[in-house]
DNA sequence: GTCTATATTGCGATAGAC
DNA sequence: GTCTATCGCAATATAGAC
């Protein structure tokens, strides 16, 4: 019921999962696996999950709760904004992994992240000004369709999937950490940020 | 051998595998579903590629040998080379969200994407009078980085997820699918290349 | 090259003792 | 609330006939 991270068996099978299914995929865990690595035995998540659905389930919902709790920080920098929401994002990293493993099947109905990222959105331009109609179907048409392509593909896309991407990016690339955020604050200042549509424009 | 795309088992192979991984993740499709996809014995996919694994190995390899075989398009306005781009990419689509997925995975150790993006963007860059230096690890810091960092995660990452994302993307928020299109271009215009790096700059 | 049949293992899930 | 034991099934992979 509520969010604190106890040590509870329950708790734990959650966030052992939430990094198995991050590390390897949802498919290729099985449940034996969380058990073992939670220290309990696999009957516990049929116990307190019922599958292993509900659980990866659990664990979106979770994190669908938590994104809704999180207001816009405000003042500050554009910069100083986006360096506290990678700070936030990166201590969920696993969560975003596997949230965005499990948007790509091209299968899934319901698309969680792109329920999240229109929340995220909404919220950001409501800070700035403007109004994004409708709760998920008809975007509007015109300026409502371009201002949220621009800010999920621009905007949300590069921050997640650079948080989702960094280590193997540096470690790929031969690139220090803190050298890489900084270029990427850089470029997304320059990229996305630069370009944001502004209310008065058609 | 050769990249004809011959109705041969083995081709009609590869190309339901692709299929299937981009929809379903490589996990959660069996052989046996490839095979009857194909419309032969899965005991095929032992005998052309003798694995799972390996069936996936080859679609990987044939794709970064394809994408090496791709030069940069002259001519047109970025705008076309890039629409040009999204449009080759689009015929690729189960190709690239497989890719995507499996490169998400934390665990894999080579990452196929950072090496097909890397030959991507030197390719582009080079055009532009660019010299990114070597293969893959040491980016020569500074400038160097700078310049991959936001070619990668301002460039190729919102391609290669509008692309795997696009139709769910317009599902999702009721957009038609040529809106989306030319609002992406937009975006991208406006964002990544209204920020390009110029060759003289720190 | 293609199939049938089968070996073998591992998985998700449940029953029931404690 | 936690465990052991087990069921049933689906998965990868192989052997061998045609």
């Amino acid at each position: 019921m509520d969010g604190s991270p106890d040590d509870t068996t329950r708790d734990r099978l959650r966030k052992v999962a939430e990094e198995l299914f991050a590390r390897q995929g949802y498919d290729a865990t099985s449940v034996d696996s969380i058990a073992r690595a939670a220290g309990v035995n696999k009957a516990m998540i049929y116990y307190y999950f019922g599958s292993k659905q509900q659980l990866a389930h659990d664990i979106f919902a979770q994190m669908q709760e938590e994104m809704a709790q999180r207001s816009a920080v405000p003042g500050g920098t554009m910069r100083d904004k986006i360096a506290a929401e990678i700070d936030f994002l990166d201590t969920r990293k696993s969560l975003l992994s596997f949230l965005l493993m499990e948007s790509l099947k091209a299968e899934d109905q319901a698309n969680i992240l792109l329920d999240i990222a229109a929340r995220l959105i909404r919220t950001d331009l409501a800070a700035r000004g403007f109004d994004l109609p409708a709760e998920t179907g008809q975007a509007g048409a015109g300026i409502a369709t371009r201002v949220l392509v621009h800010e999920f593909f621009t905007g949300v896309v590069p921050i997640a999937l650079f948080i989702a991407l960094e280590a193997k990016f540096c470690d790929h690339f031969g690139i220090p950490r803190d050298e890489a955020r900084a270029a990427f604050l850089d470029a997304v200042e320059r990229s996305h940020f630069a370009s944001h549509i502004a209310p008065d424009e058609a």
